[in-house]
DNA sequence: TTAAAAATACGCCCAATGTCGTATTGTATT
DNA sequence: AATACAATACGACATTGGGCGTATTTTTAA
């Protein structure tokens, strides 16, 4: 069974190319093409959902890394990404890394080794461009892991007097929760919500959503 | 021209299956074998200089990774070196790394996929074993500790196209303040700062200061 | 020297939040 | 039984925030 692919980048040559290129190979079968990220995120649930992506970093609406962050965000790490780039952008693979993309290949490499890539990735690999896999070793190497230290003193919530129901309430503010959808939650009015929360501000003298949150984090009461 | 190889390791036993193995490729030719570091370290001089060692991690006298550092010293980087290890010593790629391992794989891989490695290191790649590669993605994804300050705040929010003005608002915005409160630290109108902010937002794909911040400290941009 | 991008600014609309006040019901605690 | 506190709920009002459109000036880059 051949993987499910999809194209993404802004250069209508490049897509033609690479298309009729790996229209050669039947170990892959390419879904769609879309030209830029924002394009991908509207034609990914149009589509059936291809298991690898061959994306080009640079595009105009959205790039590649903001594309690979929402996609792996609403995929929930289903779908391999495979960065297409160039050799003066190699400076982006530390945030691509991190914006989830599983392989980093140059957009001059052979069609046999793309292909070679997008099944390396299926199995769980991650394919590399020479020179792209050389500086992420530097980049590896560079890295002095330090431990954390300076741990602060925090504060029950019992000293401001808190009761259970209003920490309740501040944990999910902090959630980022809005009054209404914290009364459905609970169960109660979002009158309710809203008195909890004026006595909770009155208790830890704030006046904001963001200083009960900030407080909260300070106390490690929430996160 | 066959690569000229070394195996480095204290069983017996695989020294042997391997040689025996890789004796069927033309693509490579061994020039010897050592039984641990130390081992390594005085049959080198004694032979043609080998390209790239496949090297035990875990050795009596000298371990694998004391030896790759030993020798990258010695031999300034011209030997390539891919680490032979087995699943339950993942833990450690990152020394293996730091001391200058270049390929990274499970000893139970095929004796072709070993000798394409060995071609991959020649050509400056960096080969590993899947399982090796996804653990490596997740270390450096996890590197939270980042150069300071200064160019920490110009590598991440670059990734969203942030301008540098929308990188100050957003950190006002994190730091609790208002949009008067902004305009009036800035001296522009408080409708700037909220054109900014809404700019910010569809950079960020977010919909309220509470995701911003939320975003802005899960990237360290602030804090 | 143009064209594009960034920074500035205003208006309108409506939703969410913060600050008052008031009030009822249940539940301990004394 | 009396009292205190917690949890529930509503209303009124002003401020802040988010989403949309439009427009001018300044800076940068092609």
């Amino acid at each position: 069974m051949p993987v499910k692919i999809a194209l993404i980048d802004d250069n209508p040559k490049l897509l033609r190319s690479l298309s009729q290129n790996l229209a050669f190979f039947s170990e892959v079968k390419l879904i769609f093409m879309a030209n830029n990220g924002l394009d991908l995120l509207t034609k990914l649930p149009q589509n059936p959902l291809p298991e690898v992506l061959l994306m080009d970093i640079e595009m105009p609406e959205m790039n590649g890394i903001q594309a690979s962050f929402e996609i792996n965000q609403r995929y929930n790490g289903q779908i391999k990404i495979i960065m297409l780039t160039v050799l003066d952008q190699e400076d982006k693979i530390f945030a691509a890394i991190q914006a989830g993309a599983s392989g980093y290949l140059l957009k001059d490499e052979k069609p046999a080794k793309i292909v070679n890539a997008i099944e390396e990735v299926i199995q769980g690999g991650v394919p590399m461009s020479a020179s792209v896999a050389q500086k992420t070793l530097t980049l590896l190497r560079n890295q002095t892991s330090q431990p954390q230290s300076a741990s602060e003193l925090s504060l029950s919530p019992e000293v401001f007097d808190l009761t259970a129901r209003e920490i309740e309430i501040l944990q999910a503010i902090a959630a980022g929760l809005s009054y209404k959808q914290i009364a459905e939650k609970l169960f109660i009015s979002d009158k309710t919500v809203k008195k909890h929360t004026e006595n909770v501000y009155a208790k830890l003298h704030v006046h904001s959503k963001y200083e009960a949150i900030k407080l909260a984090e300070r106390n490690k009461w929430v996160k």
